[in-house]
DNA sequence: CGTGGTGGAAGCACGAGAAA
DNA sequence: TTTCTCGTGCTTCCACCACG
């Protein structure tokens, strides 16, 4: 800030006062006046002013919304709810300090990768075992490997789980867990356990191996898998559903075989005989009932006959 | 080098006084 | 009586200067 210095107390003292009026958790909502920090700070609003600006170029603090007098139609909201100011602050956001890095050209760097200019690229004396040469490292375990490349590949892990580009330098880390059988799902719910008993995790914390070293130590045996207890209560519900699933089958075969017998009941030797005789039965009393309408026919004539004085034949 | 003060500017609303 | 102009209040930012 050239034309304009400030003194790092001043920044700092300017900062934890902006902080004291943040949201603790997301550094949002923070709204103070510059006359209300001047006053907390001991400092000038001039210096406080300066401070603002300096946070802001450092890139931990931005200006979300500038300061302005208020409308009629806002005061008299807020006229409603209480407040009588005439104006608004600033509202600021405060955050960690973000480090873009850019993403790697898709045809790769030209300033990567050149061709060494030495003509000799071994050296010729090895240093002998035992010498001062640094001992060598133990490769990590693979399953601490896998585990590492899983986790950060995995989609809910946090954005800092990707700050390196394989998961190398976690492995060494997670070994034990990974011989206990973590799964990346496990690794996210011992980070959400640890964020839900009152802890706070950086956007970019500054050592994230060592975060999560702090949040397994935190966590204790390594043998309790965090995500162990939701996985059963997944796996129960998974063996309930399929049990219902099996006995929905198990209900439409016996429905489907029962049908299939009625149908064969239909076409049976039984049936066709019953058919038989109930088809005789109906002739027969459709015969028995012909025979009686012509006899009462016969009886109706001779009646009409005697009364005509018709002699019968 | 760091702090504090001064002056100017922007944008909006309100109130008082002058003008139509 | 209505409309317009000007000063003031309130918040912010910025440049410049004096002082320890």
């Amino acid at each position: 800030m050239p034309n304009n210095p400030v003194s790092l107390k001043s920044v700092v003292a300017v900062a934890e006062a902006r902080a004291s009026f943040a949201d603790h958790r997301t550094g949002r909502n923070c709204r103070p006046t510059n006359e209300r920090i001047a006053q907390l700070t001991g400092l000038s609003v001039r210096t406080v002013q300066r401070a603002s600006t300096a946070l802001r170029l450092l890139g931990v603090a931005t200006e979300v919304m500038r300061g302005r007098q208020r409308t009629r139609a806002e005061r008299y909201a807020s006229w409603r709810v209480g407040d009588r100011g005439r104006g608004w602050a600033s509202v600021w956001a405060l955050h960690d300090s973000r480090f873009h890095r850019l993403s790697p050209h898709p045809e790769g760097s030209l300033l990567e990768n050149q061709p060494s200019v030495k003509n000799s690229l071994t050296t010729s004396t090895r240093p002998k075992a035992g010498s001062s040469a640094a001992p060598r490292r133990t490769a990590p375990s693979p399953q601490a490997l896998t585990l590492a490349n899983r986790w950060i590949c995995d989609r809910h892990s946090p954005p800092w789980a990707r700050r390196y580009r394989t998961g190398a330098p976690w492995a060494r880390l997670l070994t034990t867990v990974a011989e206990h059988g973590w799964t990346p799902r496990d690794l996210n719910q011992a980070i959400t356990d640890w964020i839900g008993t009152g802890h706070w995790i950086p956007d970019a914390p500054h050592k994230p191996i060592g975060l999560l070293g702090a949040i397994l130590a935190a966590h204790g045996n390594p043998a309790e898998r965090p995500s162990a207890l939701e996985e059963a209560r997944e796996a129960a519900e998974f063996t309930l559903t399929r049990k219902r699933i099996a006995a929905q089958f198990a209900e439409r075969d016996a429905a489907l075989r029962a049908r299939q017998a009625a149908r064969a009941a239909l076409s049976g030797s039984g049936r066709r005989a019953a058919l038989d005789i109930a088809r005789q039965a109906a002739q027969r009393a459709l015969q028995r009932r012909a025979e009686a309408d012509r006899l009462a026919h016969e009886e109706r004539r001779t009646r009409v006959d005697e009364i005509r004085g018709i002699p019968a034949n």
